[in-house]
DNA sequence: ATCGCCTAATAGGCGAT
DNA sequence: ATCGCCTAATAGGCGAT
């Protein structure tokens, strides 16, 4: 079944990767579409989502014998990983509250973010000029506490789509290189989500791709209280451009070349699989609306 | 906020206990009844599953430059690691169909299974008699192949709930230590879910754990096809007692004490973190209802 | 059938500069 | 601010017995 019907996904690719390079406006309007979305989604629900966050700190008694272990380098000792309290309390609210505006469809991958859903709507359909009424969202969560609290998000190379060359039926999907180029450093990033899927009943599927980035406080750390936990204090919202912005038209990466710079593996790492980071500044250079917050008050 | 509730959830929690060791049948009812519920929604959406996750195979040309990697010990190198199919194409669905006949919230946890949400309806009110009308339900999904298709499933110990003592305010609760007992070895495993919450606004919210195994053929393996893919075979589903019902009442563990047998773990694993696997057979004479199969035609 | 050897992929805290 | 050092937790393929 690999093969199935790659003569045909072959064809409607590549005339579908034609398209969108040549009407980018297109996917850029989609983006933005998307991004407005999920941006209000969790505005909307945003005391829903704070309550359920903040839960598993009162929830302390129930954990505290058997607490998720710190890691990394030299663990300070008064953090607990608190990775999964953001991918469950806004994860399960996501697949719920998309399914109020689009029709969802839970296609399989091997690999992806750690939410993704092919989306189909009128209003997709509208963007796209009748050329496709879907698209596959992708969502990453990535929590971080005071300590970590940058503008960017680390993304590995199954999180981002670039620029997608499928040139002979039987070499399937290739992505450009791309430099995550830093200011002092520099290392190839290895994307390997294509900008587009075809699936094989010929449906047209655009890959958008938006980081969620809930950030939690240490109430330890605040001088005048004595009791602990990691209550949700804002979340972030980014959205990466496609591959073929980034790479093709209007070619995104020539313009703002540091907008992925160096991650967070060490040299240990197979090169293929390094994470690189995403500048939410230059995001929101490229296009305002591509970077928003929400405080939570 | 880590001790705000405390007392509140202290003493709550131990009239909880109280009430589901003396009433353990309700347990047992609330069990069945979402195992039944789990277990005909996926048998009404089985098509639909079957077609999202097979979908994956059909896809091969967006994957086939960057697959990912098989690991394990002696590798064949015919198999693509398959975890993240059966997670999404299983998962997203449950999220929003549970919504149809629940009410869900995605209380935040640090830890746990991979699908995890307190439902409240009605018909857990009726259940309980009026003593809650929530439950804390944890599913895990569970991806095999061929070559390691047998009947059970293997745990971590955050995917299992225990006897969870709460002996006195400040210490917490902890589960007495399971032993994981099989025919030629045997070590402790020490699940770490206690088998009720008490939120922070007082709900009550006894656990139920339910796995499902979705199983993939590899027709590479079949003589009479050339091409490959992965699709799915069937579903197991099995539901596993609460800590109580093992642990307490009617204690499980002491006629069926090879429920739990050694997991995959090697030596060099934290003895507190190891895994155990679960017995389907013996899930199956503890009651018939708590093992069913889906045959994917 | 039992059970454990073995490694990829994900993730983000925090130190060194 | 930059960037990479560093490790927990999850997962299941498959070999040895």
């Amino acid at each position: 079944m690999f093969n199935t019907f790659r003569e045909l996904q072959y064809y409607s690719y590549n005339r579908a990767r034609n398209y969108f390079r040549d009407n980018y406006i297109q996917l850029v309007k989609l983006e933005n579409f998307l991004s407005k979305q999920v941006f209000q989604l969790i505005q909307n629900y945003i005391i829903q989502i704070k309550e359920d966050y903040n839960e598993a700190s009162y929830l302390y008694p129930f954990w505290q014998n058997y607490p998720p272990e710190e890691r990394g380098r030299q663990p300070i000792g008064d953090q607990y990983p608190w990775i999964e309290v953001g991918e469950h309390s806004l994860g399960g609210k996501l697949y719920r509250l998309l399914s109020l505006s689009f029709n969802i469809r839970d296609i399989g991958l091997p690999a992806g973010s750690d939410i993704r859903v092919v989306l189909s709507s009128d209003k997709i359909y509208q963007i796209t000029e009748g050329f496709t009424n879907s698209c596959w969202l992708f969502v990453d969560i990535k929590s971080v506490g005071p300590r970590d609290d940058w503008n960017h998000a680390v993304m590995s190379h199954n999180q981002i789509s670039g620029s997608g060359r499928w040139d002979s039926l039987l070499s399937g999907i290739t992505n450009d290189v791309i430099i995550a180029c830093g200011k002092r450093s520099s290392h190839p990033f290895y994307c390997s989500i294509p900008p587009i899927y075809v699936l094989s009943d010929g449906t047209v599927v655009p890959v958008v791709i938006i980081i969620l980035k809930p950030v939690y406080d240490m109430l330890s750390l605040e001088f005048d209280v004595s009791d602990g936990g990691q209550p949700l204090s804002r979340i972030s919202c980014a959205t990466v451009p496609n591959g073929l912005l980034l790479c093709e038209r209007p070619n995104y990466l020539s313009e703002f070349p540091e907008l992925f710079f160096p991650g967070k593996d060490d040299k240990t790492k197979n090169p293929r699989k390094k994470r690189c980071r995403v500048s939410f500044e230059i995001l929101k250079q490229i296009e305002y609306w591509r970077f928003r917050e929400i405080l939570v008050s």
